[in-house]
DNA sequence: ACCGGTGAGTAGGAAATCCAAACTCACCAT
DNA sequence: ATGGTGAGTTTGGATTTCCTACTCACCGGT
């Protein structure tokens, strides 16, 4: 899981690198859906219970979900998501949104999120100082650090 | 890849499929950022050649990149993103600053966005609908198939 | 006490993936 | 002719994943 050669740093490889293992962001979901008990997970997502068990606790390591014990004598436990692990929920979102537009263009989406505005919530990501959608043209890379070669829009 | 047992329908497992294998993301941030040649990236992001290979062909496939012809007589060809792809540029942003938060709360980010109005980019998730940041207590989930159990907060 | 059921994992070997380095093929430069 | 580059493919071995079955602890009914 090391480097294999030497992969530039970024903050989205080593995000990656937490979540990016297959049904990483599943449990997320469903931890975040409030089904945070391990044969759900298992039924709902669908992954070998080996897979399962070693994926949340690396979660857990990572402060991305946390234990709780819901039972005492049967020892019984839950996942919940810590706040970190809330923070990553807007990239479930935006997942689900762009499967939604571009997977299924008709309407038959299995899930739709309801926003406290009483509106469907169709999430925009946004400039938080100006407050615009943010689209590609408008995005200027500035990289911090050698070995990052950026042929397009580059500020110098 | 098809369904190990019966895992619910979804748009971000949907995704996933698409995106989600390893390196894959990667890939598009280069792209995005206009390192589009084979050899790019595979320094850029250390994966091997032939893993590299089967990425650009899947995401080629989804619609995800297209692949360009930029020399004719030596044939050399180039990825770019195609209108799908670069919808999916927000997930880079957000797992982007996510990691900038939770990995590295030094301030030794290897790069920043900057915005067209000329600010660091921050990313933000907001409700199309009215405007507001997104937050988790906000969201009420709606299943729309059967299948789906939600314990935490669902609408009827 | 016994039987079946549930919840949370572990064990084991087959199947699929991944990895690194070497190789190909087509072209250009010296 | 030799060397170099770009875009991959091949090869063979190391890792992971997958899936079924098993364990262990407990509970509820009879």
């Amino acid at each position: 899981m090391a480097a294999p050669k030497d992969p530039r740093p970024c903050s989205i490889a080593d995000t990656l690198a937490l979540v990016g293992e297959k049904y990483s962001l599943l449990v997320l979901r469903e931890v975040c859906l409030g089904n945070g008990r391990f044969d759900q997970l298992v039924r709902n997502i669908g992954a070998p219970r080996d897979v399962l068990a070693t994926r949340l606790r690396r979660l857990v390591e990572a402060d991305i979900l946390t234990k709780r014990l819901y039972s005492e004598r049967p020892q019984r436990f839950e996942y919940r998501p810590t706040p970190a692990g809330l923070e990553l929920e807007p990239v479930l979102l935006t997942l689900m949104a762009w499967g939604d537009r571009h997977i299924r263009q008709d309407d038959d989406r299995p899930m739709v999120v309801e926003h406290s505005c009483h509106h469907e919530l169709i999430p925009v990501v946004t400039c938080a100082a100006c407050g615009e959608a943010v689209s590609h043209e408008d995005l200027t890379a500035r990289p911090q650090s050698p070995g990052w070669t950026v042929t397009g829009r580059t500020a110098a």
